[in-house]
DNA sequence: TTCCAGGACCCTG
DNA sequence: CAGGGTCATGGA
């Protein structure tokens, strides 16, 4: 089917490196979701897809008010020069274990490692959909061996996926819970989860859990916080976020997007607020 | 060869 | 509480 869209960019959305979970063959992204395949392209403003309007406004939040965030958010040069480069990047909602067991992965590599990490995970463990396979469950990441974990590349997080997965599967985690905490209560349970710190916690919260003020702090983003709002002082990553989310509001995480991917499409300019 | 990447964890002082 | 070393992996 094909439905319009409006303030909507599909390619900022899947490539500005907040999901790992979208493969572009041709001109379609595909992904899984509910064990069903998910195709998907736009065409100036529609989309064309196998799927339906409600799962995709669902996934790629095209039920936010874009123009009401960029008017909270619009404080400074810097993030609306962002905003005006990467107009209609929206957040995505993802699935919450599998947001989890993708940021463990994303711990001290990069985007294209852990795209190949994700890929590997789910080729070995998850279903063949069609042709692309399912992110594998919690069941099937608890039992499967540290040797089967590393041979997906995954290194040194092998045994937190092992252990997240059990915790999850064991109950001595609970994922729903978390919707039901305010912000501080929801990170500081998430990081009971092994290979889980203060900044994969935002990101869980933000990606997989609609906590638009997380505000993840990366090495990308400390750089250019320190950069425009801090004079270049070195300052601690708690800090950034706290400003972050007195200077932008409730709408922090849609900052942090742009800038992230501001940082990381312009690293030889510096501009100051 | 060395450095770095959407960090977390552990050990020191 | 802050600071540094360590951990697998692949690309520049």
């Amino acid at each position: 089917m094909k439905f319009k869209v409006r303030n909507f960019n599909l390619r900022h959305t899947l490539e500005c490196g907040q999901t790992f979970r979208w493969q572009k063959i041709g001109n379609y992204y595909y992904s899984v979701w509910n064990n069903k395949l998910i195709k998907v392209k736009q065409q100036n403003n529609y989309l064309i897809t196998n799927s339906n309007k409600t799962i995709l406004t669902y996934l790629l939040r095209l039920d936010d008010d874009l123009n009401k965030i960029y008017k909270t958010i619009s404080k400074d040069k810097t993030i609306k020069q962002a905003i005006k480069q990467f107009k209609g990047l929206r957040l995505v909602r993802e699935d919450p274990f599998q947001c989890i067991i993708s940021y463990i992965c994303s711990a001290n590599t990069n985007i294209p490692n852990i795209k190949m990490q994700v890929f590997n995970l789910s080729k070995k463990f998850g279903k063949n959909i069609d042709g692309v396979y399912s992110f594998p469950s919690p069941e099937q990441l608890a039992k499967a061996s540290i040797k089967q974990l590393k041979e997906c590349k995954t290194g040194f997080k092998a045994k937190y996926i092992k252990k997240t997965s059990q915790m999850i599967v064991k109950k001595e985690f609970n994922l729903n819970k978390i919707k039901s905490l305010d912000y501080h209560a929801a990170k500081n349970m998430l990081t009971e989860l092994p290979g889980v710190g203060n900044k994969i916690a935002d990101c869980v919260l933000l990606f997989a859990y609609g906590r638009m003020e997380a505000f993840p702090v990366d090495v990308w983003i400390k750089r250019i916080m320190q950069n425009i709002y801090f004079k270049n002082k070195n300052i601690s990553n708690e800090q950034i976020v706290m400003f972050a989310q007195n200077y932008f509001n409730s709408y922090a995480g849609y900052a942090q997007e742009y800038l992230f991917y501001w940082a990381k499409k312009k690293p030889e300019k510096t501009v100051c607020a």
